[in-house]
RNA sequence: CGGGAAGUGGCUCAACUUGGUAGAGCAUUCGGUUUGGGACCGAGGGGUUGCAGGUUCAAAUCCUGUCUUCCCGACCA
């Protein structure tokens, strides 16, 4: 009998992802609304992402730094756009101990403004610059709506800070974090990504302007996947992060921001996963290889821990199933967890030097030889790499479509939903307007001129850019 | 925040309509046999029915409130 039966993804593709989450056990609810436990395998897999999005940060020349969780009302409040962006969704402290608090502190929604005080008071010549910052922490968001992963009251993330003294190295920064995450998309978490410039609509509440990361999962649902701001001299003016430049003038910094968060553990399984569980990217997954001895025989066992050394030496995360479980249960259970590969010993493979081999993506199986192990499972875990990437990829491409009425997109979005490039004229009515389609929004603008001639699908006015729309999640 | 559904041992659910000693399967523990797709036999343990209040001789069951979860919309990573 099955422990956790998964709702099938073309039953229900929403109970489908909150059936993966858990039986896949990344998270388990709290008695807090919006708010999940993150169980070791969630945990394990945030972990693995940190590491290699530091490393990338680092690689940058980033630093990691830490700010409080507090931020007093006053100091909130500075910048107008920031706030009422945000004020909706803070969570106040009002009391300390058995003290009413004279000033009433927010849990920490997003930083900039922390960093930006921060800066203030550390930024003094063109010499301190540029400042590179980065920190990992929990935010909160009192979101009404709430979903694992997805969108949640408390959520881990990482923020990035900086702070230039000229526009274009600050804008190069912002374009070069959206490069960052665009790679660790595509080569880490497999996940083919579309990038480009938020209309003014969707951009991030302060920001100049807002790169962003949009992501397709299998049901042709959108995702904003990772953000980077730019944010001009807007937060440097309202909180006086002056500097003295080489010509011994004053000036106002040039900062950015940019953010990732566990949305990209949703993204990871609305991507990958199947109607058996979770799927993980070889270069992501925090346990790349399960052995598993058929039967708790010493031989087989002996066999399966010379198997795992020989691995683990090679750098492949493995370990050995050792419960007293029958070996389909050991093998529902790697495929659950999403094991990209797994290695089935057995007597009767043993008896002619072989073991059996099964990738977890396609559930393809391959009796290979002992001594073939080490090549097949690194021949194995490249290929899946790439294959999953490619097969997210064609999904994208399937559902990427031209569209020049709305007759089109309704089409589209209510048979085979996706991306839709269309021409817009610029103006929020027609953004609305497109809205009323199953909440159908711009996710980006392309890069391109080849709106020049063209009109807005909505109102059929001079087109201003080719967008991106898309449902989302 | 609107519309719908649901909360009963760890999990999935039954009993609720018509109030009267809370039940099953799976999981778990012990013993044994097993082990190539979620094993089998035997014996145990585990629930003040989400929480609070009300009606009643009596509440899992009826009423009110509240919290949480799921699905669908409006808002955001």
């Amino acid at each position: 009998m099955k422990n956790d039966t998964i709702t099938l993804r073309s039953d229900d593709f929403a109970k489908w992802y909150t059936d993966v989450v858990r039986a896949s056990h990344l998270t388990d609810y709290s008695s807090v609304k919006g708010c999940t436990i993150f169980e070791p395998n969630g945990y394990a897999l945030w972990e693995k992402m940190q590491s290699v999005l530091d490393d990338m940060f680092k690689r940058t020349g980033h630093q990691n730094v830490y700010m409080p969780v507090f931020i007093p009302e006053n100091l909130l409040k500075k910048e107008g756009e920031l706030i009422s962006g945000f004020a909706p969704e803070c969570a106040w402290i009002t009391q300390g101990g058995n003290e009413e608090l004279e000033e009433r502190f927010a849990f920490r929604p997003t930083s900039e403004t922390l960093f930006s005080d921060y800066f203030s008071k550390t930024v003094k010549t063109y010499r301190d610059l540029p400042k590179l910052y980065n920190q990992w922490c929990n935010v909160v968001r009192w979101e009404k709506e709430t979903r694992p992963f997805l969108r949640s009251r408390e959520f881990l993330w990482q923020e990035g800070h900086t702070v230039h003294s000229n526009q274009s190295e600050a804008e190069a920064e912002t374009h070069r974090m959206l490069d960052v995450y665009k790679e660790f998309f595509e080569n880490y978490l497999a996940i083919p990504v579309i990038t480009g410039k938020k209309t003014e609509k969707e951009k991030f509440a302060g920001a100049e302007y807002t790169l962003t990361v949009e992501a397709l999962m299998q049901n042709g649902v959108s995702l904003q996947s990772a953000t980077s701001h730019y944010f001009g001299q807007k937060f440097s003016k309202v909180y006086d992060i002056k500097f003295v430049n080489k010509d011994n003038q004053f000036d106002y910094c040039y900062q950015t921001s940019w953010g990732s968060t566990t949305r990209m553990i949703g993204a990871l399984i609305m991507v990958h996963s199947d109607d058996r569980g979770l799927v993980l990217p070889p270069k992501i997954a925090p346990k790349q290889v399960v052995i598993i001895p058929i039967k708790n025989d010493e031989k087989l066992v002996s066999i399966s821990e010379h198997i795992k050394d020989s691995l683990q030496e090679k750098g492949f995360s493995t370990y050995i199933d050792y419960s007293d479980k029958s070996a389909g249960f050991k093998f529902a259970e790697a495929e659950v967890n999403g094991i990209p590969l797994r290695i089935e010993v057995g007597p009767r493979d043993l008896d002619n030097n072989e073991v059996t081999i099964v990738r977890r993506d396609n559930l393809e199986k391959q009796v290979i030889k002992l001594n073939d192990v080490i090549n097949v499972v690194t021949q194995q875990l490249d290929k899946m790499q790439s294959d999953m990437f490619n097969k997210a990829l064609n999904n994208l491409k399937e559902r990427t479509y031209e569209a020049t009425s709305l007759d089109e997109v309704k089409d589209i979005m209510n048979n085979k939903p996706g991306f839709v490039n269309a021409h817009w004229c610029g103006n929020e009515e027609c953004e609305l307007k497109m809205k009323e389609i199953k909440g159908t929004k711009s996710r980006c603008i392309i890069e391109t001129k080849d709106y020049e001639h063209e009109k807005c699908i909505v109102c059929n006015k001079k087109a201003k850019h080719k967008v991106v729309w898309g449902i989302q999640y």
